[in-house]
DNA sequence: AAGTGGTCTAGACCACCTA
DNA sequence: AGGTGGTCTAGACCACTTT
């Protein structure tokens, strides 16, 4: 399955970062003469990221990369912030750390109040501030020492997959709103501007949370995409 | 498109009833010969209806038709426009009329340009206009009378039920941006303010396009939710 | 004009299934 | 053994995007 070998290989380089988010990949015939296959095996490996949301392929142009290291990839149905073609963006964090929220615990029904905060800003390669995104996933086990450790591979999906949280299922809202005055600050922009805006509570199959993650999103930079009836492998 | 002529071709003779339940269908070989294309287009077009359940293929003996005639069920999945706090909505027709449009027909990759518009604006208890949705879809068969007989019971899924295009598959974009001059004119908005937007393009089992709408909704009125996870994959 | 992805072709070899 | 699907190849032509 050289395939299936060339998909892995690509996807490894993608979710470790040897390929940034919004990078362009070599070219398919670059590609079939770096891997010493044929074009067509190329496509088909590509096909499987597309697949995945890992890449977005344009006519002309090429394949991007449209991974953040945020979300799973696993449940294919989730939608996904997609920076429009070819925006390359960087990453900030700006907090992880064990918290304790009460409001949360109930919304979610958990006696447990602890939890992890991890706060993220996203830049455009110009600097401006693109996104606001602030995950919480549960203080449990492996996933309690992140504050100290740090991210599996500076990815959250990782950390949350190292430590047997695998979302099956979830629910997600999107709205758009004016930005708070705090999260207007935070972003650099005036408070009042229109942002897109996602919540989105992920649970694992035995129906214990894993996730919940709340973004804002500029709107010029970003649409978010959802794939129905498609998915199979 | 070859490969989707021949998966139209396949998916119609099975739910015809030319090809029965169970059935096998003629070798790859054979296909190829009888359509006049190469093995590997008639492969990508059986991989289509494979995904949309109408065939089971099996190594070394070839594909069965896995079809019972019962309807395709709608996507569940499709991200649903939700008005907030149970506001009353009354939906009025703008127009309801045959049209070409080469663009969409390209964008599509349809020879045929002519569709049926629907355009609909939906207002609030106190007349505030909140919603403008755009419906396209193929002016073919018995859907080409809708602008003369009206839809059936009032509803355009209805309506496409009825003409034989069941959606099973798709694609949805979410985005928020400033309403144009003319959209905001029919809204009774300012131009610029910032709305929801949503395209969703709709496809049936053998690929072919069965309706496309785009949506401004007033972001104060609508939110979008997703629901997944909870069965498949 | 040059580079890129989108599609199709004709042929090849393999693993699998039924005889 | 002979037919079937699964995979890969090397090349071709087209439409699209960028220079």
């Amino acid at each position: 399955m050289k395939r299936q070998q060339i998909a892995s290989s690509l996807t490894d380089a993608i979710t470790s970062g040897r390929y940034q988010n919004g990078a362009l990949l070599p070219a398919e015939q670059e590609l079939a003469t770096r891997f010493d296959v044929s074009r067509g095996t190329v496509r088909r490996a590509l096909e499987d990221l597309a697949r995945a949301d890992l890449i977005n392929t344009r006519t002309g142009i090429g394949s991007f990369v449209t991974y953040d290291g945020q979300t799973f990839s696993d449940p294919s149905s989730w939608g996904r912030a997609l920076a429009e073609g070819g925006v390359e963006t960087t990453t900030h964090v700006l907090r992880l750390e064990r918290i304790t929220d009460a409001d949360l615990a109930a919304e979610l029904g958990r006696s447990d109040t602890d939890f992890i905060a991890l706060d993220r800003l996203r830049r455009d390669a110009a600097g401006v501030a693109v996104s606001l995104e602030r995950s919480r996933v549960p203080a449990d086990g492996r996933l309690a020492e992140a504050p100290g450790r740090g991210l599996v591979d500076d990815s959250l999906s990782a950390t949350l997959r190292a430590s047997g949280l695998v979302p099956s299922a979830g629910e997600q809202w999107i709205s758009a709103g004016p930005l708070g005055a705090a999260d207007a600050v935070l972003l650099d922009r005036a408070p009042g501007t229109f942002f897109l805006h996602s919540t989105r509570v992920a649970r694992t199959a035995d129906g214990s949370f894993a996730e919940k993650v709340t973004s804002w999103l500029d709107p010029e930079h970003f649409r978010i995409h959802l794939n129905f009836g498609v998915s199979h492998d």
